[in-house]
DNA sequence: TTTATATTTAAATATTTGTTTAACTATTTA
DNA sequence: TAAATAGTTAAACAAATATTTAAATATAAA
């Protein structure tokens, strides 16, 4: 759980999982996307894919990225009892 | 919004705001519940009231806590994109 | 094969973070 | 007023984090 909060706390982190909202993208697409070196990019999709935030499937050289359910389900439960606290608009994810 | 996922990423602060859901606490009361220093739990509190997840209202010589709404609509809001793209069909079989 | 491309892993480093002890401020009680 | 209580602020430090450059791995193309 812990590794979750880990991942969402840095803003690269968050863009890349926005950017993903897209569709599938390449390891160095999302690169392409920061000024940041590729090493950098490789470490923070390495702590999301921990997080089970994204997945990646090998495409002959390529390393595909896409957003995973399971961490979002993660998120939504913890946040879960805060929405009934302040009786906060449901997230409608589907678990 | 930075400072949001900085006061979630802790442990500790989760369970200080797990804990203030059953109501307004003092930061003695807080500080029992955790093996921990006070200053340590004040310094906890103090990054919760930056990202306005927690407020405070002095009661003579006792600080009293809170759940403030604000920082949890921060969250919601990040959130809600990924509830949507779950929502989505699911992808279809490339042609 | 050899070379190029895509990406990760490793090593090094500066910055940020969480914790403690000690000192401080404010309020209550004797 | 003096002493006790509630809590924060300050200083110090070990541990964790994000970044970079350089080296390594794997696949594709020539």
């Amino acid at each position: 759980m812990d590794i979750v909060f880990k991942a969402i706390n840095d803003p690269t982190r968050r863009e890349i999982l926005r950017f993903l909202t897209h569709g599938p993208q390449n390891a160095g697409t999302i690169a392409q996307q920061f000024n940041m070196s590729k090493p950098s990019i490789s470490h923070h999709l390495d702590l999301l894919k921990q997080a089970q935030l994204v997945d990646f499937s090998k495409k002959g050289q390529f390393l595909v990225y896409t957003l995973n359910k399971s961490g979002f389900e993660t998120i939504h439960t913890w946040f879960q009892p805060f929405t009934l606290f302040f009786e906060l608009p449901k997230p409608k994810i589907r678990l």
